[in-house]
DNA sequence: GACACGTATCGACGATCATCGTTACGATAT
DNA sequence: ATATCGTAACGATGATCGTCGATACGTGTC
């Protein structure tokens, strides 16, 4: 594929295009979300005004306590979730700056 | 581990979870934009009114027309972009309702 | 028809991921 | 201290993914 070939059919590049660190990190975000189960913990919690013990998703996504635990570090790193030790309870709530970052992310002007 | 121990340190599950299908579709929608590549070609769409030519984002991501046309594709099957076929030429846009959908999936009522 | 060119698909490779059993860590209680 | 219990980390396995070269498919042109 030669480049010359392109030049004649498509417009110049236009406008402001995401930094690569950027789009890396929006990438990173929805990768966090992008499994049912983080996806049911996100919503499990978002239901609640306080913090959830960890335990409590294991019944409630049927999956094992190892792999809840993985998934609940998963959306810690990035960011999404907060994690509060109480006595030998872990608890997580929601991220809400997290959270806020993902709602401007799509927000498309275009739109309006 | 034993169901029973866990009954006396949680609160016993409240209300709407989401439903199994329904937390996949959405794990889906998020899957879409986890990788940089298919996030820059968002955002590309983005700032455009117009569709744009598919030979215009291979130098501006960087990769193979294969690649390109492969994240394309991932993007389209998630209904997230549209495809129009100008002559020889394929063009994409963003689909409205898609990205509509994607809006109200991360507005989150408790930071109201 | 034959040719050129843009795009999609195929096959393969290495990397990442989800899941789980097991084990190690921490905190509480006896 | 010892035991108990919730949680995190380790190691392994099977599946999915991103990337690319090569090839096939369409569309327009000669």
């Amino acid at each position: 594929m030669k480049r010359l070939d392109l030049l004649d059919c498509c417009a110049p590049l236009g406008a402001a295009l995401l930094a690569d660190d950027e789009a890396d990190a929006d990438a990173r975000l929805f990768k966090a979300l992008a499994d049912p189960a983080r996806v049911k913990i996100v919503n499990l919690l978002a239901t609640r005004d306080d913090a959830v013990c960890a335990c409590e998703f294991i019944p409630a996504l049927g999956l094992t306590q190892a792999t809840v635990s993985h998934h609940l570090k998963k959306l810690t790193d990035a960011g999404l979730l907060e994690r509060e030790q109480r006595g030998k309870w872990a608890y997580f709530s929601l991220d809400a700056e997290a959270v806020a970052r993902l709602a401007s992310l799509v927000r498309i002007p275009e739109v309006v």
